[in-house]
DNA sequence: TACTGATGATCAGCATACTGATCAATAAGG
DNA sequence: CCTTATTGATCAGTATGCTGATCATCAGTA
């Protein structure tokens, strides 16, 4: 059952991401984290395309939003150009925690492949993009490539 | 990173049950049919044990019960034996919607990997098997095996 | 310019998941 | 028998994800 074992390798892959996070002293969600990475290798972007970017939907990125702002890792300025939008923006601190918690991000995207050989993972992973790739569409919140990948 | 896909893989498999499903004329989430399906399979056990089978958190397991049973679908039962617990029952309804809905959800197993070769398929639920096993402690709600296998 | 449609953001409502607490009932010990 | 620890179930609170709606704004067209 394909769908069963989905779901219960994300389960054990958020419960590893907080466990690590948590040891090394920070308090951030997997989703949260993903969502601030991609903040900071693409400012200022609005967040409709944040989503598109993360596969997040669009109703789950206001709040995921809310909470980064609330820790201080993130603001959101109005947009010059079309007032509708707000541009995200990575803070200082927000830098910092970025990249302090960067080992334990890694050490958990280890950890919840431990059964594996190095080989074996790095399969899973093949195949798992593979799968995904070909079913984006049939999620409301598919990936979107950058502007620059789009035409 | 494995945790990205993770929760992506999820997000799709969740998105084309659900589809899959409501083409067919039903309503029911992939977690109240897995319960559904394990109550069917495991008559009269209790809510803590049924979320052992299926890797539930304990907390979670009362709400999904809940649904499935204003849907007429589950009943609970109190034990003779012990007080405290609720023993589970598929009703006649039940049963029949288990037996109905049966195609729609082996269509959603099919579809979530439809980018897959027949091999790499089941590759990739060998690798996902692997890892979850060696992971199984690292969530709060591990499978538990039934009681024959457990000593 | 006025109208129409599309778009960015948010909201209400619902269903998973989890943390940690509570409560009743049971089991185990002295 | 009584105390203590454990266990089955539930609850409050929080964070994703989604459906569908709303609102303001923008873009294109008559």
């Amino acid at each position: 059952m394909p769908g069963h074992l989905a779901r219960r390798f994300q389960q054990i892959a958020v419960a590893v991401f907080l466990a690590e996070v948590e040891a090394a002293g920070f308090d951030l969600t997997p989703v949260q984290y993903a969502a601030l990475a991609a903040i900071a290798a693409n400012p200022a972007t609005d967040q409709i395309t944040l989503a598109g970017l993360i596969a997040y939907d669009r109703t789950t990125i206001t709040g995921v939003i809310d909470r980064l702002t609330q820790k201080g890792l993130v603001v959101r300025r109005a947009s010059a150009r079309d007032r509708r939008s707000r541009e995200l923006l990575v803070t200082d601190e927000g830098q910092r925690t970025l990249r302090a918690i960067t080992p334990a991000v890694e050490a958990a995207q280890r950890l919840m492949v431990r059964g594996l050989t190095k080989t074996e993972a790095r399969e899973l992973i093949r195949l798992m993009q593979k799968a995904i790739a070909a079913a984006n569409d049939l999620s409301r919140a598919p990936l979107r490539e950058g502007a620059a990948e789009r035409q």
